[in-house]
RNA sequence: UGGGCCGUCGCCAAGCGGUAAGGCACGGGGUUUUGAUCUCCGCAUACCCAGGUUCGAAUCCUGGCGGCCCAGCCA
């Protein structure tokens, strides 16, 4: 490993960091939050986020919290706080403290009652497609409401009603009074209030009236002391309204909001809304599906933190509107594995072999590295005998040109065994091969063949010792690059993403592993064993495939 | 269309007025009991385009072109 590698790229964000210290802008502090709002699952964008703010706070011997933005309790449940802490932890990261928006309820309500008193806020009774109507359009500029005039006093009198629930939904908005003929939308009388007479899963039935994010967001950095407020780029045209609310309240933090691109990876999707929707319709089997983009889908699919953080730090952070490709993400996970993963041998289609002058009943106990290049990885006994499976694509009657497997009348390397040589095909009446004669040459256990050369190498299981598993391979959830520019994207769903393989074989030595532990399965692909997985029925999950540079 | 933001290799991405880093992908050689790994080599006279400033421009200026975001009582 280089002395650069764990060195974080520069980027715009670091650089804004850096210069804030070198000027003592914030008196030398660093503070971020990741605030996510607990209404799903982290997917690999928030991993970015995560990173990133984590990573600035750890890199300046800052802090990081993490924040619940939990302002619509119509949609947001402490399942999903509870699962959020999990993959948060699980990537690597600790917080420096854990809140949530609606602890600052009460302190929100007070400003509000500020911004009121000073004339800056009031309670609109226009009906949301009044609102919508009255805000104009990107070319028009807005009109003012009838009630952005009423009376201070009133303002005030009708926003308590609103807390203590003398309205229904929708009765009245608490407005910023800001400016109608904005340029900027989210400049022209934005709410800051609505009533929803819903149970909240923190503050129960305490309240009925809910702060919006823009008013919410701005002063919970502040409360906590922020002073880099990481968000994605479709928050441009918020920070006017932000730094607003921050300017007109009471309060002294001034945290700095900075936008950055939000993670695009080709083949899936990342918004929240349609992963919910892949989950509710039954498209895959929840959010931890193996095939979804989500922190516990890759953690399922055998995933490392370490391949997850690498991925962040290669994509890098910049304002472009930038598309992933699944070989990033690919390249990171097989780095990864590679120098951590020991090596297994699985058959998935099985060939069957019978070496015609191996004695019978015999049974060797072959030692086998668990690593090609890492001694300290170990080693394990795998049992040959005289009927062994080999994968079916390792034969062929009809070798293509450069084919170095096993053919008619021709020698292999068994991996970590013998050289064997193909005597005999036997076929069925349809022609179908369904098994070989061989031969096996003694000499040649961890030596090479005297007199020829032999070029193949592969892998096989004993055929009395191995153990039957079930294999589960993935491709991409969509067929199209960008599934978010269909129409609809689930016309563009994968049939294939899943293939269960129900016929495979494993060395006897996998026969005590343990759900989430990861193999190379030797010349196919990574793969590690899931959560299902159980002694009497072994599953393993295809993480993803090793390079494959034959004929391309 | 009003506003905001963005445009450097196929895909990411450094670069911040001194003569185009790196990664992924791709092509080729070597090593190899994994067609893996590892290793070596190749891969933008060129930075959306056009003008301008400068001894010198991807970097500064002007004007175009292209893309993304905003009209929730979602976040």
């Amino acid at each position: 490993m280089s002395t650069t590698e764990n060195q974080p790229s520069a980027n715009f964000i670091r650089q804004i960091i850096t210069n804030d210290l070198t000027s003592n802008k914030h008196n030398g502090n660093v503070a971020t939050r990741f605030p996510p709002e607990p209404n799903g699952f982290l997917h690999i964008g928030h991993a970015k986020s995560i990173c990133l703010n984590f990573g600035i706070a750890q890199e300046n011997q800052g802090t990081c919290n993490l924040r619940f933005d939990d302002t619509n309790p119509e949609k947001e449940s402490a399942e999903f706080m509870k699962a959020i802490e999990k993959d948060v932890n699980w990537l690597g990261f600790k917080w420096t403290a854990v809140y949530h928006s609606s602890d600052y309820f009460e302190q929100l309500y007070d400003y509000a009652v500020q911004l009121i008193k000073k004339g800056l806020a009031y309670v609109d009774s226009l009906s949301a497609e009044e609102i919508r109507e009255y805000r104009g359009t990107l070319t028009q500029i807005g009109k003012e409401s009838p009630d952005r005039s009423r009376p201070i006093a009133e303002n005030l009198t009708l926003f308590k009603k609103m807390r203590e629930g003398d309205f229904a939904n929708g009765d009245y908005v608490l407005r910023a009074k800001i400016d109608m003929a904005s340029p900027n939308i989210n400049m022209r009388d934005p709410a800051l209030y609505r009533i929803r007479r819903t149970h909240h899963h923190r503050t129960g039935n305490d309240w009925c009236l809910y702060p919006m994010y823009d008013y919410t967001h701005c002063i919970s950095d502040a409360i906590e002391g922020i002073t880099h407020s990481l968000c994605t780029l479709e928050f441009e045209d918020h920070r006017p309204l932000y730094d607003w609310v921050l300017e007109k309240i009471q309060i002294s933090c001034r945290p700095q909001q900075i936008e950055f691109a939000r993670l695009q990876l080709e083949y899936t999707v990342m918004s929240k809304r349609k992963l919910a929707q892949l989950v509710l319709e039954n498209h895959v089997h929840g959010w931890d599906d193996p095939r979804m983009p989500t922190i516990a889908g890759l953690r399922r699919r055998g995933f490392t933190p370490t391949s997850i953080r690498d991925f962040c730090e290669r994509i890098g952070i910049t304002k472009k509107d930038a598309w992933i490709k699944i070989a990033v993400l690919e390249s990171c996970i097989r780095d990864d594995l590679n120098e951590n993963a020991p090596r297994a041998m699985a058959v998935i289609k099985p060939l069957r072999i019978v070496i015609e002058n191996y004695p019978d009943e015999k049974v060797e106990s072959l030692t086998i590295k668990n690593h090609p290049q890492k001694e300290e990885m170990g080693t394990r006994n795998v049992p040959f005998s005289k009927v062994i499976l080999i994968e079916q694509d390792d034969f062929s009657l009809e070798p293509p040109a450069k084919f170095k497997r096993l053919i008619e009348g021709g020698e292999v390397r068994l991996r970590g065994s013998y050289v064997i040589k193909c005597e005999k095909v036997i076929t069925d009446e349809q022609g179908k091969i369904i098994e070989l004669r061989c031969s096996y040459d003694e000499n040649t256990l961890g030596k090479k063949p005297e007199g020829r050369k032999v070029k193949g190498v592969i892998h096989w299981v004993s055929e009395q010792q191995s153990l039957p598993a079930e294999l589960h391979l993935y491709e991409p959830l969509f067929t199209e690059a960008n599934p978010e520019e269909q129409v609809n994207f689930m016309e563009v769903l994968n049939p294939k993403s899943l293939t269960i393989v129900t016929g495979a074989r494993v060395e006897a030595s996998l026969a005590n592993t343990s759900a989430r532990n990861r193999y190379q399965f030797e010349r196919c692909a990574y793969f590690c064993v899931d959560t299902d997985s159980r002694a009497e029925k072994l599953i393993f999950n295809r993480t993803v495939s090793l390079r494959d540079t034959w004929l391309k």
